[in-house]
DNA sequence: GTTTCGGTTCTTTTT
DNA sequence: GAACCGAAAC
């Protein structure tokens, strides 16, 4: 046996958690406590103590956090870890789908959409029932709301009611789409996110020898960020615990910031309920910030309610405390924080331990352009992901389609690259197809061709030789598609034409990990582009102050830490301030905020923004900000 | 009837 | 930067 040292690597709370007896345990682990530490060790104890890795389940939220608890357990107990379930519930959904797809009537070959195609899908419903009007709520909104319904197990009209209600729009309709909507997906064999969870769980509830198979295999189930589990996550993964009961979950209710995509923080409150007997642990030693910074975290929060009450402890000397800076506006506050940056930087600090945190993206939208203007590198997590930009899903359209004949997404999506040919005539041909080609299939392919406007014939001929590589692996073919036709569209049609073509080229490095098309495809689409290393490969080693949301920055530090927008109205958002929950997510948005810094913590408070009309708005302070100790006002 | 092009608008949070 | 809309071009 390697022999980890537990007593020595881990605090008196820690270790508690970590050698827990068998049963359930809940370990509520504050911001900067060592969670994932704990989680690791947890997995390292297990397998010292005769578990096999294979009948362990781990599940997070984020491939990062898999990855991570992964890497980190490998270091302690070496490579044995590697037969672990571990990831996030999307993939072990869709792991365990793959194999028993056809008890639910789908192929094993099932598309999974993302983001953009079930986007597309919605919005294809919604035209073919002609309700695309100024008047009615947009396919995202709409995906939200079928997607908030999925994820609480509530009817659709519920949900829609909820956040449409009283707008003259006819939630029949909203219903009408989402219907046709679900047909449109069978028709296609294709599952959206929501879809993998709620057949994850369909799996489990309709086919018992299934779900006893899961329940035998699993000797213990470990779960990271359970606050952000829904209900039926959280439901799925009681099925499997149930017997056993050797369920250990690890979360902070102080951190449950997904709400809004149905994550519902009950969960947690309610697991020494549901699971009678639980051990209970807290881990509330904080080894990151300074206490200054613990002082305001502490503050904004004790207010809420319904919460497991915790206070951070720090284990830091006090330094500086965190500073209120109040500004006149974005333009001002651009300004501020780049010449702090300036002197922190002057002063030794690298940009890489600076970070600028934000309620939503276009916050940062002023600082953007000054830092640009300024010369000082940034690397900001936002935007498009790696994998739902254009030329990527371009080049795998004609990979989904070959997977599964059925995709009618890909098949528009592939044939609209030809010249000649837009939605119109694609929906033509897929209608004298009869839904279906099988790229695999020659007559089919030339029935195709014939069914081609004149003027796109040479393009498709172009691809003769990518459909002989078709059998081969995913590398191959993508690679073969690019050459022989995509590179020729994407100079005339990109300007930025040098960096797709860079991206194709990584796409092709990554793809070559994959020897199975479907098992490629489901990566694709379940990776976001923070998990990969594909996205910008050269921006990791220069040195660059980190832009981010909130959102995005749970689970990481930083020295110094920068939140801007501290108005009440941009944070709080507004738009989050409608619901009848108030403001309590929000003050737990801003517990993330400021749990992130260890040593400096900048709070800035803008008092006006341009509007569009060429006028101002004034804003008053957040209230995070007005609820703080005199001394900081 | 369709596709393509060019100008305009608007950014919450994401597996 | 990308999605949308309306007008021009095929």
């Amino acid at each position: 046996m390697s022999g980890v040292s537990f007593e020595q690597d881990l605090n008196e709370e820690q270790l508690a958690a970590v050698q827990a007896p068998d049963g359930p345990v809940l370990v509520i682990a504050a911001a900067g406590t060592g969670k994932t530490r704990t989680l690791t060790y947890r997995v390292a104890w297990l397998v010292e103590h005769g578990i096999e890795p294979d009948r362990i389940l781990l599940l997070t939220f984020t491939n990062k956090a898999a990855r991570e608890m992964l890497d980190r357990a490998r270091g302690l107990v070496g490579e044995g870890v590697s037969g672990l379930w571990g990831g996030t519930f999307h993939h072990m959904a869709n792991r365990m789908l793959r194999r028993h797809a056809e008890a639910l009537g789908y192929k094993s070959d099932y598309t999974i959409l993302d983001q953009d195609d079930s986007r597309s899908l919605v919005k294809a419903a919604a035209d073919e029932l002609n309700l695309l009007g100024k008047h009615f709520p947009k396919p995202d909104v709409l995906l939200s709301i079928y997607g908030l319904a999925a994820s609480r197990e509530e009817q659709i009209h519920v949900i829609a009611e909820q956040r449409l209600g009283g707008h003259d729009i006819d939630l029949n309709d909203v219903v009408r789409i989402h219907d046709l909507y679900e047909r449109k997906k069978r028709e296609q064999s294709a599952m959206d996110f929501d879809d993998l969870l709620v057949n994850g769980l369909r799996l489990f509830r309709e086919f018992p020898s299934i779900l006893a198979r899961y329940r035998e295999r699993f000797m213990h189930i470990l779960v990271d960020e359970y606050q952000d589990t829904n209900v039926i996550q959280a439901a799925w993964v009681d099925s499997l615990a149930v017997e056993r009961r050797n369920l250990l979950v690890v979360g902070d209710d102080f951190q449950s910031i997904y709400s809004w995509r149905g994550a519902n923080f009950q969960n947690i409150l309610s697991f020494p309920r549901r699971y009678p007997g639980a051990a209970v642990y807290k881990l509330e030693t904080n080894y990151r910030s300074v206490p200054g910074i613990l002082d305001v975290a502490n503050a904004c929060i004790a207010g809420n309610p319904d919460q497991f009450q915790k206070t951070l402890r720090a284990t830091r000397a006090a330094t500086r405390p965190p500073v209120v800076v109040r500004l006149r506006d974005g333009e001002q506050q651009a300004l501020y924080v780049v010449n702090r940056i300036r002197r922190m930087r002057a002063a030794g600090q690298s940009l890489s331990d600076m970070v600028v945190l934000y309620r939503a993206h276009f916050h940062a939208l002023e600082l953007q352009l000054l830092l640009a203007r300024e010369r000082i590198p940034f690397q900001i997590t936002s935007g498009k992901r790696f994998f739902e930009q254009a030329h990527i899903k371009d080049a795998c359209a004609l990979l989904r389609l070959a997977a599964n004949p059925e995709d009618e997404l890909s098949f528009s999506r592939l044939l609209q690259l030809f010249p000649k040919v837009g939605k119109k005539t694609c929906s033509k041909m897929w209608g004298a197809l009869g839904g279906r080609l099988d790229l695999h299939d020659a007559s089919a392919r030339s029935r195709l061709e014939g069914l081609l406007p004149t003027g796109a014939r040479a393009s498709w001929q172009d691809l003769a030789e990518v459909f002989g590589a078709l059998n081969s692996n995913p590398a191959l073919v993508i690679e073969r598609f690019v050459a022989a036709f995509y590179d020729q569209y994407a100079v005339v049609t990109f300007d930025n034409y040098e960096r797709r073509k860079e991206d194709l080229e990584e796409l092709v490095l990554f793809t070559e990990r994959f020897e199975n098309t479907t098992e490629f495809l489901s990566e694709m689409a379940l990776l976001t582009n923070l998990d990969t290393e594909v996205d910008d490969p050269n921006a990791e080693n220069v040195e660059s102050v980190r832009l981010s949301t909130i959102h995005q920055a749970k689970g990481l530090e930083w020295p110094t830490v920068f939140v801007i927008w501290l108005s009440d109205g941009m944070f709080p958002s507004s738009r989050s301030l409608n619901g009848d929950e108030g403001d309590s997510e929000e003050r737990r948005l801003f517990y993330v905020a400021t749990t992130r810094a260890k040593d400096d913590l900048f709070l800035c408070v803008p008092a006006l923004r341009n509007a569009r009309d060429g006028g101002v708005q004034y804003y008053p302070p957040s209230r995070f900000i007005t609820d703080l100790a005199p001394s900081f006002n």
